[in-house]
DNA sequence: CGTGTTCTTGAGAACGATCAATGGCGGTGG
DNA sequence: CCACCGCCATTGATCGTTCTCAAGAACACG
């Protein structure tokens, strides 16, 4: 029969995706995920490259493959403030939305599957299971994000740099960890100066809770001290 | 006929709610406001008294009928932080997680029509179209996070207080505008601490870009200046 | 092996917190 | 009705933390 069900005869690049476990998509039937198949396309950026800019029209919805991307925003004299990060599975962009109120930026090389806003919007409103997905991750962002307010409106210098060390350790398997951002990327999520965030790394590694073994990589001493100085 | 419709006999106390049109239910379908009425309850809270405590496992979701309440975090040592505010048709509570990350508490008087969580989330997935809401104003509350956490993070004292009595003043109808928070509170929102907050009110008012005509009033006298202060 | 970038370290200034005292307002009870 | 009390807000003086400016060191790149 060459009347064979056609869908077959277009296998889903979804199949292959290395980010498929993490991402939204792993919620979707496969006819969802051929229909995703056939709206999305796939997107390289380099280290530096925008996505979005703050305040345009989104015309973008994007999920990471590889990579890291940072969003941030900034006030007319150039301060910046880093609003979170977004890995492998992560949604970018901003769905029923127009204006995006921060700029997307790839942290390193990055690799994303990426949408038309209204065409993602109208896939999202056609199958209830992907929008209940969105819901679960925009709740638990919503979550990160308050819990980031607490340090930004609170902590100290010290204590903002011991938490982001300790996130850091965290999403690290073993006992050494590598920055995955710049000393001036850490200052922007913190809320900080560059030169803070680098002589508190000096006093924690005085007090042998750390050590810095490259510029790029430092192990955990002393996790429970380190936990106690993140307050 | 005894036989008649019997979802007539059994009207729903959301029809006649003030807050309808603002909140969640305002996109239920009929059947959909009847199954809620069947499962909510009406709370009302004293100022000052707290719904949900930080840590704590989250067994209700509400939303506000009349009045304010605030969404704190807290480090060991008692400093606090105000993540947000949330009013009338606003939800508070966490569907699809166990813990909250933040108390709830009444900043006045509060009325409230809650419901078991687990019983809200059967009800959400069984209603699409109630999902969606969620998910839009979870996407709402994600970028007003993220808006505030460049204010958090990289704006002066008198930015900060600047920014706040611009948003007091976006949500009143006059000129004329009443502080809904304490100093204490505005302090707990802004990251500031009290006396810097009284501080920089009354450098705003010797400039003349406002006047307290009461403790709890404010009037805005050059709104292109104030919004200037805010950056 | 330079050259540019990133990171560290130091000195000084500025900003906001803390401590302390005073003033204003509302509620309560005599 | 007024006096008292408690809470909230303002103002001042001082202290500490973090930022800014500046120089030098370590590293990455061609």
């Amino acid at each position: 029969m060459h009347l064979a069900p056609v869908e077959q005869s277009t296998p889903s690049r979804c199949v292959g995706c290395t980010a498929r476990g993490r991402a939204v998509c792993s919620v979707f039937s496969p006819a969802a995920a051929r229909a995703f198949d056939r709206l999305a396309r796939p997107i390289t950026l380099a280290r530096g490259e925008t996505l979005v800019w703050e305040d345009d029209d989104t015309l973008l919805v994007g999920f990471i493959v590889s990579g890291v991307v940072k969003l941030t925003a900034s006030l007319a004299d150039g301060r910046e403030q880093i609003l979170g990060l977004a890995g492998a599975g992560d949604m970018v962009g901003r769905p029923f939305g127009t204006r995006s109120s921060y700029s997307v930026t790839a942290v390193g090389p990055v690799r994303l599957c990426a949408l038309g806003r209204p065409a993602f919007e109208q896939f999202a409103a056609a199958h209830p299971e992907v929008e209940h997905a969105l819901l679960l991750r925009a709740l638990d962002e919503l979550d990160r994000a308050r819990r980031w307010m607490l340090l930004l409106g609170r902590k100290s210098a010290g204590e903002r740099v011991a938490s982001l060390l300790v996130e850091f350790a965290e999403r690290s398997p073993g006992n050494d960890v590598a920055f995955p951002l710049t000393r001036q990327q850490m200052g922007d999520l913190l809320g900080l100066s560059i030169e803070t965030v680098s002589r508190e790394l000096t006093k924690l590694r005085g007090a042998g809770l750390i050590t810095l073994t490259d510029l790029k990589h430092f192990r955990v001493e002393d996790e429970r001290c380190l936990r106690q100085r993140a307050a």
